[in-house]
RNA sequence: GGCCCAGUGGCGCAGUUGGUUAGCGCGUCGCCCUGUCACGGCGAAGGUCGCGGGUUCGAGUCCCGUCUGGGUCGCCA
């Protein structure tokens, strides 16, 4: 029997068909037995009634079939009202258990996430954690048809770099041959070389690596970045403007798709922002924290996650959104490639993203003047030489640009309102987690 | 890396000012139960309370050390 999908089952009221998946829950009485399988569209009632000798069927279920096992189960569908869930149910004339579990299961629903990701295989049967990234899926998919859309072109670039990109502090050395190779912790310098190399749009969706060892909700070592760079641009705006209608056309794709899922499994409502989002220097939003009472022992004028998190909730009583760009970080805070405007040059034509509270994004116009690049290069102390062929290419004619980075776990997260990056990532990696 | 918190049967937790056989829920196993839908009922197995040391007549409980994890800060997406 060919399968079909738990979802699909109110197509085939009367008719007889096979469902692949999972035991769900087992509801076992003395004369019927009430079965829940799972897919990963759906759950059913399986409604085996007991005979006399007992069925095959029934032993099985009773002895033969724990939780999560995975089983093919085939049977009539029935419609019945009286069946909460669905309003059908399947009666079985056959199960096979393919593939037995192990009776009592290492997790449970509410086990702790460091302990669910020792079984997240497990952990992402759940229909909401499985979910997530069904979401993240639909999130990554309306970001790219955007991308592609306006023209771009989707680029893959290397991840094993022969010097470490920015800083170096932060950047995963690994053996290479009998050298040193390092993890790209961006692909930063590929896609401004990609400008250079005429292409317009720059799109990529790829492992970001940062040896940092950080603690917290929202900070992994390994995650998945979004990289657009636009080439001929008149502003740092036009990144912005870029950025925003992206988010959008993706958020009006995941609601679309999933608004009533996400209500039911998070009690989110998925809200897709107006544009354009509001935006703010950052002069300006250390006045409007100060006079809310914000207290920073920070100099150098970035904001500290209390003074995101205070920032992102009066934009929204303000203005009902929860986007805002920060927009013109100081030079000390950003990194040598942003563009100095000319009208100030103590600042940068760079912003980040807040989406409630939280950094999804670091964007910024590059330099692409070579002199004025090297320059602003030798004043933050950095070794020319390491990065030659990424100064070489600002030699031949590189239009004016700049780009943006985005983290996809950080705005899955945000979206479903999940409590921690560990949940809007199938297989975390962390300072002390490498396994599995 | 700094600070804070936690580690108790397979999982989630409780354990009162240190005091007999360390409880509860879920799960597991057995028996019972005419439609459940968080199914229900009865019974059973399963723990040297993260590890090491100390105080004490007596430590899950107090002290020191250590390991592991979580939160937060620094840093960032």
């Amino acid at each position: 029997m060919p399968r079909t999908l738990i979802r699909d089952l109110l197509k085939h009221v009367g008719e007889e068909v096979t469902v692949y998946g999972w035991i769900h829950t087992l509801r076992l009485q003395r004369k019927i037995q009430f079965v829940l399988v799972r897919d990963h569209t759906g759950l059913v009632q399986v409604t085996n009634r007991r005979t006399e000798p007992p069925s095959e069927l029934e032993s099985t279920f009773e002895h033969r079939a724990p939780l999560e096992s995975a089983v093919k189960v085939t049977g009539t569908v029935v419609e019945n009202p009286v069946v909460k869930l669905g309003g059908v149910e399947l009666v079985p004339t056959s199960v096979e258990v393919v593939n037995p579990a192990e009776p009592s299961l290492p997790i449970q629903q509410d086990s702790g996430i460091d302990h669910r990701l020792d079984w997240r295989f497990l952990d992402v049967r759940h229909p909401s954690r499985h979910l997530i990234f069904e979401v993240q899926t639909t999130l990554e998919r309306g970001l790219r048809e955007f991308a592609y859309a306006e023209g771009a072109t989707e680029m893959h670039t290397p991840k094993l770099m022969g010097t470490a990109s920015e800083s170096g502090a932060e950047v995963f050395e690994v053996k290479y041959f009998d050298r040193l190779a390092f993890l790209a912790q961006s692909p930063q310098f590929y896609k401004q070389m990609a400008i250079s190399g005429g292409f317009d749009m720059f799109f990529e969706v790829g492992p970001v690596f940062r040896a940092e060892p950080s603690f917290t909700s929202r900070h992994a070592t390994e995650f998945t970045g979004v990289d657009v760079e636009l080439a001929w641009i008149d502003g740092v705006e036009d990144v912005m403007r870029f950025e925003e209608r992206m988010i959008a056309h993706a958020l009006t794709v995941v609601r679309d798709e999933h608004a009533e899922a996400i209500r039911e499994h998070w009690g989110v409502e998925v809200v897709v922002p107006d544009l354009p989002f509001p935006r703010i220097t950052m002069a300006d939003a250390h006045r409007l924290l100060a006079a809310h009472g914000w207290q920073t022992d920070r100099t150098k004028g970035d904001l500290d996650p209390e003074g995101e998190r205070l920032l992102s909730s009066l934009i929204k009583e303000r203005h009902g959104h929860e986007f805002v760009f920060v927009t013109e970080f100081p030079i000390a805070v950003r990194p040598f490639y942003h563009l100095r405007p000319a009208h100030d040059p103590q600042v940068t034509e760079s912003f980040d993203l807040l989406w409630n509270g939280i950094e999804i994004t670091t964007g910024a116009q590059r330099e692409h003047r070579y002199d004025v690049l090297l320059a602003q290069a030798e004043e933050k102390g950095i070794e020319l030489e390491p990065m030659r062929p990424y100064l070489d290419s600002f030699r031949y004619g590189t239009p004016p640009h700049g780009g943006l980075g985005a983290g996809l776990n950080r705005m899955t997260m945000v979206l479903l309102g999940l409590d921690s990056i560990r949940e809007s990532t199938f297989l975390f990696r962390g300072p002390n987690r490498l396994q599995p």
